[in-house]
DNA sequence: TAAAATGGTTTGAATTTCAAAGTTTTGTTG
DNA sequence: CAACAAAACTTTGAAATTCAAACCATTTTA
């Protein structure tokens, strides 16, 4: 195993187990304290200026929708979602974020943010295309996979 | 906003919503089907060939002793790991990995192995040493914005 | 040697999640 | 068009994971 290798190896077993538990913590400082890390994903995989149903945003977060009405119970409570019935169609959930959801969204996509600034600031225009090139390799091994298991569910 | 900054970010930001999730999908089709996600990572925290007190791993995974306890309950019915007390000093409990345990490790780690197999196959040296550098910037800038949270733990 | 500190375990409660059963609305079919 | 099936959710009951706090031994310290 040559050290190129392992660094990597390393590099990317660290960062891939620390990083839900880092975005938790950096997430407790916040304005919006209430939000635990299952909520911020339901907040961004909602979206900004648009109606979901709840059916399209428990496939984005490969949950079931049974799961995704009691995190939405908690939202609405929390005042971060809206939920209404569709007209056209009564068996339709249509939820969306409020003002206050909207605002979380922003705030927690800052974090995302400022995670990329750190890492791009030190990269020529050349460097960055072999880290997306690199990174799209990782991105379709993991769909690949992903998706084969999927078939058998 | 231009245009490799956005790719980025979506890059980023999808890899790291995914991985564990994928990760656990991937497990499910192992030898070692009766393990969990939290499982897996308590048995990589313990290593090979070693043996490790309670405070020590537990720190590593940043989860309470408690929480250790319980896990490490289940793992051993389950026969991954021993658990024994130390002779010098009796309060001292002392964890270890079984020959299933560090089975399931071995078996784990591939899993890694083939991601970055796969990941820089398409790789000259030269790209591998970006790739490197930044991943080295997100890991450093996470470590820098965790410690600064633990401090107000 | 009594009190304090250390290293773990246990307990009770909260959160997250799923599968399965139940409800309402829409679509289909004989 | 009546009845049955399907679709979109919600509710319920149970399991897993986690933590804080109380508790139990053992070791250290004053």
């Amino acid at each position: 195993m040559n050290n190129l290798y392992g660094t990597l190896n390393e590099l990317l077993v660290k960062l891939f187990n620390d990083i839900l538990q880092i975005e938790e913590h950096s997430l407790k400082d916040d304005r919006f304290q209430d939000l635990s890390i299952t909520e911020i994903h339901v907040i961004e995989a909602i979206g900004i200026g648009q109606e979901r149903n709840m059916s399209s945003v428990a496939r984005d977060l490969d949950i079931t929708i049974g799961t995704l009405t009691i995190a939405i119970n908690n939202l609405l409570r929390k005042q971060y979602v809206n939920r209404t019935r569709s007209d056209e169609d009564r068996r339709i959930v249509l939820i969306s974020l409020t003002e206050k959801g909207e605002s979380a969204y922003r705030q927690h996509s800052q974090f995302h943010d400022e995670m990329i600034k750190t890492t791009i600031s030190k990269l020529s225009e050349d460097e960055m295309k072999v880290l997306i090139s690199a990174l799209e390799n990782i991105n379709s091994y993991f769909k690949e996979k992903y998706k084969l298991k999927r078939k058998y569910k």
